[in-house]
RNA sequence: GCCCCCAUCGUCUAGCGGCCUAGGACGCCGGGUUCUCAUCCCGGUAACAGGGGUUCGAGUCCCCUUGGGGGUACCA
């Protein structure tokens, strides 16, 4: 059978290039009936964040890959938070150094550093010196009495060329002449990634292996260790890595660079009632604008949303908040390295897990491109059941506080269904909030008001308009229109003169669902109120 | 610097020696439908990085160059 994971490290949001990764292990899981889990990799206390984790699975649910084993699903080979399994990693280590495989050091992260610039003073690439003699457990423990930092190396004593067997790139070799000794045991006491990463594999019967490109130069690493302990060296696939349209890799670092550009470009803007908005002090703003610190997710999202500029999506929750579907993401994603071979794009989940191959993916890196994934989000909002899609719009509005979030199940699926076309939860939202907000209390936008309510008879047709609303028997869309058709008709001018003034009148913009609906929604009496209001703040006497 | 991976339209890709005067999708451009924004329909633009081989024949195989990416931690 096969078993398959992802091994995330709680430092913050899930980002889309690890739910790629997430989902490509989840597909293969999935598609061969095999078992997938998720396993928290946190055994670097300095970079973690306490409700990562939380976070982390948060967005791995919304996006629908679910786990067999891991946190809150429990299994067999827990615990899953690598955190709790010290006492495993440390007999497997106390074995590798009784067994002369590995072995103490007692340098501090200085002296290894002056080791390091030394080697690349001599044009080398810097390789631990291994002691001819290894220290015994009671040096390390005098070691560690007098305060000097102790690890633990893998003694790398391989002559043979080391091969890697990847499933996607072939057989990839690397020299382990030039791998060096390398640590598997930190001071502090936990494992090191490569130790902690080989051991929950094989504890976890891990059969296969897909995780970025960037970890294939550890992969030798790995199978060094494997071949040490004696355990088996599962399948890699070592998938290629996605790239941001700005260019260069796509980084979670991006928000914040893109949101610190912004601030710079507009030297007018007020930095102080930033600051607040952002909920830091105003050194922490200064701070970031100098790059020396990078406030929080939540900051940076607030103060952006205060200058009103949108960050480009990175992380999971990113896409949500902007209006996809999680179905858009999963089908988009999937098609980043990997294609059904028959032409296909625009698939469900389940068409995704039956199409699903290892051989099918794709070697080279890709470019993840916003246009298209927002094409995918227009097919999938037209493809996705309505009461599912009901759901995916209520969270939606719930999570940026939407006015719209109040309306019952019933009045959403009527929102979503009269927003035929719409790209995403977000546009629907727009053009459906004018209708939630009290009727004195909306803005106009300037623009709509010059160019449509300030323009010759635009408030000689509100009037006539009112008058017909008022004396109107059918209130339905098709009522409406009908009323609005003939006095076109009467008039001698299209529906878009009518139909423009009464959009800006009820809604304060251009934009709107079709206007017969956008009457519906607000009904004669709100309808009738905002045309008159709009007439007296619009006739100049 | 050293090590590793990758290379078809702007982007994602099909292509696994002849079916390729290189196909699709997104984007873009032009046109149509339309009460706004979208949607929708029609048409168009656009690529085998360069150079050597191998072969009767190369986008497809090999080598080099160039370009892009990744790694080079007591981070994962």
């Amino acid at each position: 059978m096969i078993v398959t994971r992802f091994a995330p490290s709680p430092t913050g949001y899930l980002h889309v290039g690890g739910a790629r990764t997430a989902l490509f292990n989840w597909l293969l899981a999935r598609q061969s009936g095999g078992k997938f889990l998720l396993r928290i990799e946190d055994t670097d206390i300095k970079r973690n964040t306490p409700t990562a984790a939380r976070q982390v699975m948060d967005d791995l649910r919304w996006l629908g890959i679910d786990w067999d084993e891991g946190p809150e699903a429990g299994g067999d080979h827990g615990p899953y938070f690598q955190s709790q399994r010290r006492e495993i990693y440390d007999r497997y280590i106390e074995t590798l150094i009784a067994e002369q495989k590995a072995y103490y050091c007692f340098d501090t992260p200085e002296e290894i550093d002056r080791y390091r610039k030394e080697a690349e003073a001599r044009k080398q690439t810097f390789l631990y010196p291994r002691p001819s003699r290894f220290p015994d457990a009671g040096e390390a423990a005098r070691a560690r009495a007098e305060g000097r930092p102790v690890t633990v190396r893998l003694a790398v004593t391989e002559r043979e060329p080391i091969v890697v067997r990847d499933l996607l790139r072939g057989e990839v070799t690397f020299n382990p002449a030039e791998m060096g000794d390398f640590v598997i045991q930190k001071s502090d006491g936990f494992p090191t990634y490569h130790m902690a990463v080989v051991i929950d594999d094989e504890l976890m019967g891990v059969t296969h292996v897909i995780r970025g490109q960037e970890h294939l130069m550890n992969t030798p690493c790995h199978q060094l260790l494997q071949k040490a302990l004696g355990f088996r060296i599962p399948d890699y696939v070592h998938m290629s890595v996605t790239v941001s349209d700005s260019g260069g890799k796509l980084s979670k670092r991006e928000r914040p660079e893109h949101l610190r550009a912004e601030i710079a470009r507009r030297q007018d803007a007020d930095r102080d009632a930033l600051a607040l908005a952002g909920g830091i002090r105003r050194d922490d703003l200064e701070a970031f604008l100098a790059k020396k610190t990078v406030p929080d997710m939540p900051a940076i999202d607030a103060m952006a949303a205060h200058l009103g500029v949108s960050l480009p999506e990175i992380n999971v929750v990113d896409f949500f908040r902007s209006g996809y579907l999680p179905e858009t993401m999963v089908n988009f994603l999937a098609l980043l390295g990997w294609n059904p071979g028959d032409g296909r794009e625009v698939m469900g989940r389940a068409e995704l897990i039956e199409a699903f191959d290892l051989s099918r993916m794709t070697k080279s890196n890709s470019l993840f491109d916003r246009k298209k994934l927002m094409s995918f989000n227009t097919e999938h909002i037209k493809r996705t059941d309505r009461a599912v899609l009901t759901g995916h719009f209520r969270a939606y509005l719930e999570a940026i506080g939407s006015p719209v979030a109040g309306a019952d199940d019933g009045l959403l699926a009527h929102l979503i269904a009269v927003n035929d076309g719409a790209r995403t939860l977000a546009q629907i939202e727009q053009k459906c909030r004018f209708a939630f907000v009290p009727d004195e209390g909306f803005e106009y936008d300037p623009d709509a008001v010059k160019k449509v309510l300030r323009k010759e008879g635009a408030m000689a047709i509100l009037s006539l308009l009112a008058e017909r609303l008022v004396s109107l028997a059918d209130f339905s869309a098709e009522g409406l229109e009908g009323m609005l058709r003939s006095l076109a008709e009467e008039k001698q001018v299209g529906l878009g003169k009518i139909a423009q003034p009464l959009r800006v009148a009820i809604t304060g913009t251009t934009i709107s669902p079709p206007i017969f609906d956008a009457i519906g929604l607000l009904g004669l009496e709100r309808t009738l109120a905002r045309i008159r209001r709009t007439i007296e703040l619009f006739t100049d006497f």
